[in-house]
DNA sequence: CGGTGTCATGACATCGGTGTCATAGATTCT
DNA sequence: AGAATCTATGACACCGATGTCATGACACCG
């Protein structure tokens, strides 16, 4: 590979000439120039990068974690990884800054993360990201004094900067949008208690309800997703069949992600059930292949990743800079609701249409 | 950041001595090595890559570029991107062996490979990745010659090393199965026309009929997805509508991919047509999210991403170390079926169980 | 006992850029 | 005109590792 000096020697230069071409950080004679840039056009050279870093140890790189890094590493199995929209999101900031971006998987396993963290510190990445596949709490290694790190899909108890989205209010968005259209009796069929997003989401859910003066009635929530696989679709079958057979039965179901309303859409077919003609579904996280190619496609909140990715980054260049950008800890990033044929509206229960000052259910952001 | 001179000045020795401790490349006495070891976990020193690199000329880097990098770019919106898959596999084998991998997104514009490129030379990556989001042709800006290049789900004209799936296998051992599972009249509603993978794949469904001894028949087959959104659905309505209506209809479908496997159960159930009882249906990819979480689960070929981008990945670090692996090219990756409750077996016409030596429909791979 | 080999270690150059400082020549100011 | 300033350029050291070679201390051999 060609070097500095080989320019230098082809264009009848000094080293430190074709350095100033390059970087443009002093002035230099027409004629010189251009002697030198055809020198470097004819060696085809590009600068090394870890020369030029050696002196003004700036590496350009960021580092980015991913995979299970959950403490709780319960070893299941990959699913359909939603956090590559974090990733893009990360990736076409850094990109627009002329940051590249370096990336390690720890596949699955939490122990991992020391070892690709050491790599990262060898090629002296400028700062990291964490990216969790779903909304959890994590436990890091101490990260390396002196280089900035930011958590998207996650947080911690030491206070590092995190991203999050914001569950309370997307749910909450969703069910007020929900109440526009004509409904009262709204189920919900959770996801696994003891998960963030469902606790939030759950107070998104009551906060709505509380706003149009709609009692909250606990006949109408249900966990409807289990981890184990085996107990998971008999848990979502039962909860439904509960729910359904309520003397007054909901005229939407929420359901807590769009997988499960694929499930839903299939157990409800099953037992007869037109949609939306009979009931109403909702989803959550606008995973677009399922949302949009459901019949009929999926009203859903949207789980903002490529925004919280790009959230995310933005936070590590500030902090990178030094920056002293105030931001607020955990940044919450909210998303709209997209509304499709899933969902329609109802005239209210008591023939009075409910009026909000709530737009088309499209947040800013 | 410390540095190999830090080190030295405490542990009472020269920088040479302590990079012996590192990389362990010449002997070095029983005390010494302690203090050495003493002081670099006292300051917590992590080696610099970059300086390393310099005398060594060896980065541990590897450029993967992912994103549209069709030849045409028609500049549809971003799907599911399943091609993470593919990257997964390529980082577990590079992680193995001690490489980072280094990935840059078009963000869909063909224009900014170069641009892409380039950062990776400056980097000094060792060996580059393209990853192509479905198989298709690129034609790819010259790599810098000395740097091995890789396609993955991709190929060119150039004759550039390439790992792709081996759709005509895929589709023949699915239809394959079927055949064996009672089956002759199969519908097949393909992918658009001009994809390769359409190709393929009727290729593949034609020479497992004819093994069977069925007869072709051109009727069965239809195309059901159109890149464009608004005549897709129709297109999808108005195919099965009119294969279901053939005189001899199919007793099971098989759709170019899983996301239209999906769109076929909500037609079918429109129809009131029950699945499996009064048609079966088989999709395409293994697109977990969608084959698992449909009710019921959709029988479909795989599209081994994950092996596929290992494949690339061990290709193209053989090519780095200067092996002359030998390795026909294109490389065909072949996936198993997957066999789940979406087909049922039925008698054959004929009233002959159909016997064939073939396994379970998993493939070694 | 001198010669030869092994072991443990250090001095020094080098990789490819860039920061610092020096300098020759051109231009402007007083 | 002479001094001061500016412009364009080069010489040289340095960033942090490692390869090469040299060296001193022993051990072993005949």
């Amino acid at each position: 590979m060609a070097t500095i000096y080989d320019v230098a020697k082809i264009a009848g230069v000094s080293p430190k000439t074709v350095s100033r071409v390059l970087n443009g950080d002093a002035p230099v004679g027409e004629k010189t120039r251009e002697a030198v840039e055809k020198a470097i056009l004819e060696l085809g050279y590009v600068p090394s990068n870890a020369a030029r870093m050696m002196r003004s140890s700036r590496s350009g790189l960021i580092g980015l974690i991913t995979g299970a890094i959950s403490t709780t590493s319960d070893g299941n199995e990959p699913k359909g990884l939603p956090d590559l929209l974090i990733v893009q999101g990360i990736q076409s900031v850094m990109s627009a800054t002329g940051m590249t971006l370096m990336i390690a998987d720890t596949g699955g396993s939490s122990a991992r993360v020391p070892e690709l963290i050491r790599t990262f510190v060898e090629h002296r990445a400028e700062g990291l990201i964490y990216v969790a596949d779903y909304h959890q709490r994590v436990e890091l290694p101490p990260a390396p004094k002196g280089t900035p790190l930011v958590l998207a899909n996650c947080y911690d108890d030491l206070g590092t900067p995190s991203v999050l989205p914001d569950d309370e209010r997307g749910q909450h968005d969703l069910v007020a949008r929900l109440i526009q259209a004509g409904h009262s009796r709204i189920g919900y069929l959770t996801l696994p208690k003891g998960m963030d997003a469902t606790r939030l989401r759950l107070d998104g859910y009551k906060r709505a309800l509380a706003e149009a003066g709609i009692a909250f009635d606990p006949e109408l929530v249900s966990t409807g997703f289990m981890h184990d696989k085996l107990r998971n679709s008999a848990v979502l079958w039962d909860a439904i069949d509960r729910i359904l057979s309520l003397p007054n039965p909901p005229t939407v179901l929420c359901c807590g992600n769009d997988e499960m309303a694929m499930r839903v859409y299939g157990i409800l077919r099953t037992r007869g059930i037109r949609m939306p003609e009979d009931i109403s579904v909702a989803g959550y996280d606008n995973y677009r292949v399922i949302a949009e190619t459901l019949f009929p496609p999926l009203t859903t909140a949207e789980l903002p990743y490529a925004a919280m990715g790009a959230r995310a980054a933005d936070w590590l260049l500030s902090l990178i800079n030094d920056e002293t950008h105030e931001q607020i800890n955990p940044t919450l990033v909210s998303g709209p609701v997209n509304w499709r044929s899933s969902v329609t509206a109802i005239a209210p229960a008591d023939g009075n249409t409910i009026r909000f000052p709530l737009s088309n259910g499209r947040n800013p952001q």
